[in-house]
RNA sequence: GGGCGCGUAGCUCAAUGGCAGAGCAGUGGCCUUUUAAGCCAUUGGUUGAGAGUUCGAAUCUCUCCGCGCUCACCA
């Protein structure tokens, strides 16, 4: 199969037109794509500032930069409507003010989606419009390609309806460059992914934890179950992982005496994509020493709420169609109450694989065949269990065999002090009281690499190094993960994490010549 | 990876075996307050790619490419 990258094998008539426009306007000794670009107002300014000063009667001069999103031209006058940083705003090109040559100017050479400066006076048009009266006017970035431009109709009622808007999904996504020019409310939700990160941070930092950054290239991966990329340095001639958590490092920075520590950043897992997977995809983890899980649930009700209402002002949201309270506290619900109320079996009373495969047959519900324990209960959870979570739900205590890296209960050695939170239906974090007995970290290592055998990728590798600093000491502490791609979608009520990721993961664009097969 | 579905003009969509179309965008013309501006005219297509069935294929069949949904996988 032979491979290239599809480069526009050859423009289209409409952007033959265009290039041609170029030409002319250098041909005219007009620079189509000038170096520099003034501008006094936004769009928004220039409205704000227009309206104080009408009540003065006094002028309001404006020097705007923007992208055309739509032309009306009437032969003496055109109407525009340039889109910038802050929204739209009309633009009057009148005979009066640039003469007739500057208007047939602009009608030709000019197309939806190029970038315009123009310099004039704010006034309002008949209809009411707060407008800019254009004296001057000047190219600042030629469109070759058309936008696939939107137009947009305000009804009676004030609705605005948008005919023909990019809706192609792939599109939309591999080409985001031109979803958030002629989209913006996709501009919206990637604004709001902004300010919930940062609010993140915020709450984190004001709690007194420290940011950190810790090696994305590791020569060993760990701290979850999932399948790592795996890459080559050279110089060392050794294979590198890309980290599936931070979880491992930050827990090594608290022997190092740093007792509360966080790192947002990406983490990498080769492995199926779907509307909540994408295979680099935006991790919180946080360690807090001297806490334990309790102190952490608290700490997490706290953190998504306070984010909520400031990123949204409220703590209630909508999802799908859920109207769901973030206001704390979360119902907590134990995970062997929560599972015996949906499948009428109770955990505690199967302790191997093969009791709770035949109770739960003996309900009528059919689970997987020849899985460990854990793998059963993970089936019950995800099955039974999570789909009923909407409001926000702490379901804490799990089976140790699904969790090596957390810590038993007290006189409950099949139990451990673990926590995930559900809203919606789906899983925002995960949490535990942290294992910090370096000899028992060790026997879960060597238990989990026995489950995954078969499976030498899954399987969770003996990290040593980590085993040596836990020797060290490691104070008890609680520590937490969230996917933060999760949360972006449930504040902003997209259902898909293609929605709310800039650049998702896809195929790469290429195709096969005629006759070409592999 | 499996199952189901989709792919038609720059964008949004028609055409279900019988001449590939519409609106917007574009191009030419008229128009001094428009805002999906309007009116007149007009360009634009390898119907994702390839093969097959048929007198005839956007439409039916197969292969491939891409995407969507879903299952599996997935802390």
């Amino acid at each position: 199969m032979r491979e290239r990258f599809v480069i526009m094998p050859e423009y289209s008539s409409l952007e033959k037109i265009r290039l041609q426009k170029l030409e002319e306007l250098r041909a005219e000794g007009i620079e189509p794509f000038p170096t520099r670009a003034e501008r006094t107002h936004t769009s928004a300014q220039a409205i704000a500032e227009f309206e104080s000063a009408e009540k003065e009667g006094r002028e309001v001069k404006a020097t705007l930069a923007g992208r055309i999103r739509a032309t009306r031209a009437m032969g003496k006058l055109s109407f525009a409507h340039i889109e910038d940083g802050d929204g739209k705003i009309q633009l009057f090109f009148r005979v009066n003010e640039v003469g007739q040559d500057r208007i047939d100017f602009f009608n030709k050479m000019f197309d939806i989606g190029d970038f315009i400066q123009v310099g004039g006076v704010m006034m309002r048009t008949k209809t009411g419009e707060a407008t800019l009266l254009v004296h001057e006017f000047k190219m600042l970035a030629k469109a070759v390609s058309p936008l696939p431009a939107a137009k947009d109709e305000t009804l009676e009622d004030g609705t605005v309806v948008r005919h023909a808007a990019l809706e192609d999904a792939e599109i939309r996504a591999r080409q985001r460059y031109a979803d958030l020019a002629v989209n913006p409310e996709v501009r919206d939700v990637f604004r709001k992914r902004a300010a919930i990160i940062k609010s993140l941070r915020e709450f984190l930092d004001e709690k007194g934890f420290l940011e950190v950054e810790t090696p994305i290239l590791q020569p060993i991966y760990g701290g979850a179950a999932a399948r790592p990329f795996v890459t080559h340095h050279n110089e060392l001639d050794q294979d590198m992982y890309l980290r599936i958590s931070f979880e491992l490092y930050l827990k090594r920075l608290l022997v190092g005496n740093l007792e509360k520590v966080y790192e947002i950043g990406r983490d990498f897992r080769n492995e199926g994509v779907s509307f909540k997977h994408n295979p680099e995809f935006t991790q919180l983890e946080f360690y807090w020493a001297y806490a334990d899980y309790l102190q952490v649930m608290e700490l997490t009700e706290q953190m998504v709420s306070s984010v909520a209402q400031q990123v949204l002002g409220t703590m209630k949201i909508k999802f799908k169609d859920h109207e769901i309270d973030l206001t704390p506290p979360w119902r907590r619900l134990e995970m062997r109450q929560g599972l015996l109320d949906v499948t009428g079996v109770d955990i505690y009373a199967h302790t191997d694989s093969d009791s709770l495969a035949a109770a739960l047959r003996a309900k009528g519900l059919v689970p997987p065949v020849g899985v460990t324990r854990g793998k059963l209960v993970d089936w019950m959870l995800s099955e039974k269990l999570e789909p009923t979570l909407i409001q926000p739900t702490f379901l804490y205590d799990y089976p140790r065999d699904i969790s090596p890296l957390a810590k038993s209960r007290p006189n409950d050695p099949l139990t451990v002090e673990r926590f995930e939170g559900y809203v919606a239906g789906f899983e925002i974090c995960n949490a535990f009281t942290e294992l910090n007995d370096p000899l028992d970290q060790e026997s879960r290592f060597l238990e989990m690499g026995r489950d995954y055998t078969d499976d030498e990728e899954e399987k969770h590798p003996m990290d040593d190094d980590y085993l040596r600093a836990m020797r060290y000491g490691m104070p008890p502490n609680g520590g937490f993960g969230m996917g933060v791609d999760r949360l972006v979608m449930l504040l902003t009520n997209k259902h898909n994490i293609r929605e709310i990721l800039l650049f998702p993961a896809l195929r790469k664009e290429e195709f096969n010549s005629p006759g070409e097969t592999e």
